[in-house]
DNA sequence: AATCAATATTGAGATATATCAATATTTGGC
DNA sequence: GCCAAATATTGATATATCTCAATATTGATT
């Protein structure tokens, strides 16, 4: 009994938490997604994909916050970019060679739904809006993975951590204020530098008065600033 | 009557440097496509097409070498790729913002087809093998830079020397022996370091020899030491 | 509340890499 | 074939960054 029924599997036509690309979907269309969809919940901490695996299925994320991440080389890990609810997930794997090109790692307690790789290519295929705006998703990350690769070798270590709370501000949170929910190990993968010169430059950050950092949370101080560390590399 | 008409613009059907990509055409398409392309040809140095501009045209390189950059920070440049024909190049504004993201520059003297990108898309639209395939195309792009991005970022200059050149080896030329196309900046650009480190780096790997570097040519000698070299970082 | 493990912090030292400046070589244009 | 400009090379030096090791803090579990 327990928690398989806390949350009855709802229809996908009164779902409040679709992912926009989804609202594209006629009436059919998200008929056959419901039938071939599967949902599941996972705890912070918790594995939602692993890369290298076969990919059956796109995800969907209902609630909750990830991390999408590539293991590299030595087990060193370089964040793509933070999932936030509601938002598919997909990836050059699925018209390449159906597997999952990056691990994808719950921060809080999260729900995700799992849409049979399948059934999603063929609504794709005759659904040319859906494929329109599926294209227009997937070629928004890349452009993300353009200017972080931009970033991460063309600017020091201030610069790249400026970049990497702005990201935070900018794409994600568009609060000054906002939940850590990354460590600083995280914000070390996120900036491509190791978790002991993330700390530094973060204490530094702090010292001129630009950030605060309490308890789980952050505050940019001097968005200002933290512009031009990010501007001046 | 000069250079225009050297090379008579001849028609898509008995084209027989056509990208791949548009072999999935059929006579129709290839009619579209052959009334709404231009064909130009570019000297070595040029530039093909510029980063930031509207992209009214798609790509496909009919001959000659081209080197494909992201203009980066301070006049820094991050090669992504190199092209070699036949082959199409479209890129994220397709679908996202209709710009190029980033600057082609002939290499040697080259044959460019500029096909019309409405034309291209209503294609893409219609023909949903050719949807296919471009779109593992460009999947097999994005995996390019998620490798790039993480070779950057997490190896050393050997290492990252040692990844262009195979790079070159492997996927440019598949000859051990090839033309040195690049210069110390390109390598550099390529490698994400200086030029003056590109060249040290260089010159150790041909006191050890691992390569031979003549005038206008590289050779991998060792083959092994160079995949060694790139694995261990 | 006590304990263990994970995370965070710090500074010192080692190393990788860029920058600068000087010189050499090559290349394209005349 | 000569010249100017671009490219390549080199070594010295400055700087950025990582690694290591030690310590502190936090969080989860009992």
């Amino acid at each position: 009994m327990s928690e398989y029924f806390d949350k009855p599997p709802q229809s996908c036509h009164n779902c409040q938490t679709m992912s926009p690309l989804f609202c594209l979907l006629n009436s059919d269309e998200l008929k056959l997604v419901d039938a071939n969809k599967i949902h599941v919940n996972f705890k912070a901490g918790e594995t939602i994909k692993k890369q290298g695996t076969f990919m059956s299925h796109v995800l969907s994320v209902n609630s909750g916050m990830a991390k999408l991440y590539i293991e590299g080389i030595e087990g060193r890990s370089a964040i793509l970019r933070i999932v936030k609810p509601t938002s598919f997930i997909g990836g050059p794997g699925i018209y390449f060679d159906q597997r999952h090109h990056f691990t994808i790692t719950a921060l809080n307690d999260s729900s995700v739904c799992f849409i049979d790789l399948q059934v999603f290519k063929d609504i794709l295929k005759h659904n040319s809006l859906f494929a329109e705006e599926f294209l227009k998703d997937f070629s928004r990350d890349v452009l993300t993975v353009y200017n972080r690769l931009i970033y991460l070798t063309q600017k020091q270590m201030p610069g790249r951590m400026a970049d990497a709370l702005l990201y935070l501000y900018d794409e994600i949170f568009h609060e000054l204020k906002f939940p850590m929910i990354l460590s600083r190990f995280d914000l070390g993968d996120l900036s491509a530098m190791s978790h002991e010169s993330a700390v530094k430059i973060l204490r530094d950050f702090q010292k001129e008065g630009l950030v605060r950092i309490s308890d789980r949370e952050m505050e940019i101080l001097d968005e200002e600033s933290i512009r031009k560390i990010s501007r001046i590399g």
